[in-house]
DNA sequence: AAGACCACCAACCGCCGCCTC
DNA sequence: AGAGGCGGCGGTTGGTGGTCT
C-alpha cells in the first residue's frame, strides 16, 4: 500500500537551498520550461554551464570516474519542483499582502475552506504556500478573535506586522515594490574557499592551500592543485595520458559524481570555471558566466573539433547530457 | 547579558487524482 | 481495466531571528 517515494532519499541535500542550487535550477527552467521534475535533478545544471566547462568535467568523469552516473542537482523532484513554484518564479510578489488581498483571503477561506491552491489562484504572484503560512500565523487568529468579539482590532498593528513580515527583512523577501532581487532567506553554506584553477595552469608549485574534502576522508590529503593538474595536463597534450601520476587514482567513495558538489567544492569559483578550465587559453572576464548563448553553440562546436573530435562528440548541445551520463562511445 | 520563549516561513512529507501505457 | 508514473495539494516540521524575562 502507498506509493513508492518520488525518488531515493538517499545521497540527497535536504534543507535550505543554496545560491548555486537556485541558479542551476532557475537556468535549467529558463531554458527547458518547467514539468518533469522527476528527472530534472539529473538533468539540471548539464546544460548551463560553458561547454569548455563540459569538456572539462567529461573528461575529469570519464578519466577517473568512468562508472559513476553524472547527476546535476542533489535534490528530490519534489524539492525542485516546490522551490520553483514557491520561491524562484520570477513572478511571485512577495511580502505585504494588502489589506484588499488579506480580505480576499478571508473571504475566499470562508468559501472555500483550506483550498489553499484555489485561494492562491485568485491572487495572482501569490503562493499556496505563503497563503498558507500567513493564514496560520496571522489571519486565523485574528478571524476567531474577530468571531468571538467582532469589534477586536488586529493583535498587532498593520506596520508592526509588516515591520518583519513585508520590508525587506532580513529573510531577503524584499517588500512589495521591488521584490526582483531573490535573496535567500536562510544561511547558506557558504564556509568553502573557493580557488581558481586556471591559477594551477600556470603556477606549477602549488602552496598545498586548498584540500579535497572527500579525500581527507582516506588519510591522505592532496591539494586541489594536485588533484586538477593532470586533468589539466591531459586536455592540454590532446588526450595523451601517460604522464599522469598514478596517485591521483583516488577513492572518492561515492557513487555518482555530482555537478552541484563539484562546484561546492573548494576548487570551484564557477565563475572562473568557465574561462580557465584549461581549454580556454583566452579568458574573457567581462563575458558572463553561465549564460546559455549562441556564443556558447559556437563556442562549443569549435571546442569539441579542436579537443574532442578524436572521440566523436556530437555537436549538438541538447546530446551532451546523456553523452556525458552513458560515457564516450 | 543570557537563556527561554515566540513568530515566521521555507521546506518536507504523505496522500490524492489524473494521465498514459 | 488497472497498474504505475507524475504533478499537485494540504498538513506539519524545524531552523532562524526577534522579543521577553
Amino acid at each position: 500500500m502507498g506509493r513508492s517515494p518520488c525518488c531515493s532519499k538517499e545521497g540527497l541535500n535536504r534543507g535550505a537551498w543554496t545560491a548555486l542550487e537556485d541558479k542551476i535550477l532557475t537556468d535549467y527552467i529558463k531554458v527547458h520550461g518547467e514539468g518533469r521534475w522527476r528527472n530534472l535533478p539529473k538533468r539540471a545544471g548539464l546544460y548551463n554551464f560553458n561547454t569548455n566547462f563540459y569538456i572539462f568535467l567529461f573528461l575529469f568523469k570519464n578519466k577517473h570516474y568512468p562508472n559513476m552516473s553524472f547527476i546535476g542537482l542533489k535534490r528530490c523532484g519534489k524539492s525542485c519542483r516546490l522551490r520553483w513554484l514557491n520561491y524562484l518564479r520570477p513572478d511571485i510578489k512577495r511580502g505585504n499582502i494588502s489589506a484588499d488581498e488579506e480580505e480576499l483571503i478571508i473571504k475566499l477561506h470562508k468559501l472555500l475552506g483550506n483550498r489553499w491552491s484555489l485561494i492562491a489562484g485568485r491572487l495572482p504572484g501569490r503562493t499556496d504556500n505563503e497563503i498558507k503560512n500567513y493564514w496560520n500565523t496571522n489571519l486565523s487568529k485574528r478571524v476567531s478573535d474577530r468571531q468571538k468579539s467582532p469589534a477586536a482590532p488586529s493583535k498587532k498593528p498593520e506596520a508592526a506586522r509588516w515591520g518583519t513580515v513585508g520590508n525587506g527583512n532580513a529573510n531577503g523577501n524584499g517588500s512589495g515594490s521591488s521584490p526582483t532581487h531573490v535573496v535567500r532567506t536562510r544561511a547558506t553554506r557558504c564556509s568553502k574557499v573557493f580557488i581558481n584553477p586556471h591559477h594551477y595552469t600556470q603556477n606549477r608549485d602549488p602552496k598545498p592551500s586548498s584540500t579535497c574534502s572527500n579525500h581527507r576522508e582516506h588519510g591522505e590529503s592532496k591539494t586541489m592543485n594536485e588533484l586538477l593538474l593532470p586533468i589539466m595536463s591531459e586536455s592540454e597534450n590532446e588526450g595523451t595520458t601517460d604522464h599522469i601520476s598514478s596517485d591521483f587514482t583516488f577513492d572518492f567513495n561515492m557513487g555518482e559524481f555530482c555537478l552541484s558538489d563539484l562546484l561546492n567544492s573548494d576548487f570551484c569559483d564557477v565563475n572562473e570555471l568557465n574561462y580557465s578550465n584549461g581549454f580556454d587559453s583566452s579568458p574573457s572576464p567581462d563575458q558572463p558566466p553561465l549564460e546559455f548563448s549562441d556564443e556558447m553553440l559556437k563556442e562549443w562546436t569549435a571546442a569539441a573539433s579542436t579537443h574532442c573530435s578524436h572521440q566523436g562528440v556530437a555537436s549538438n548541445l541538447q546530446s551532451l547530457p546523456p553523452f556525458l551520463e552513458n560515457g564516450i562511445e
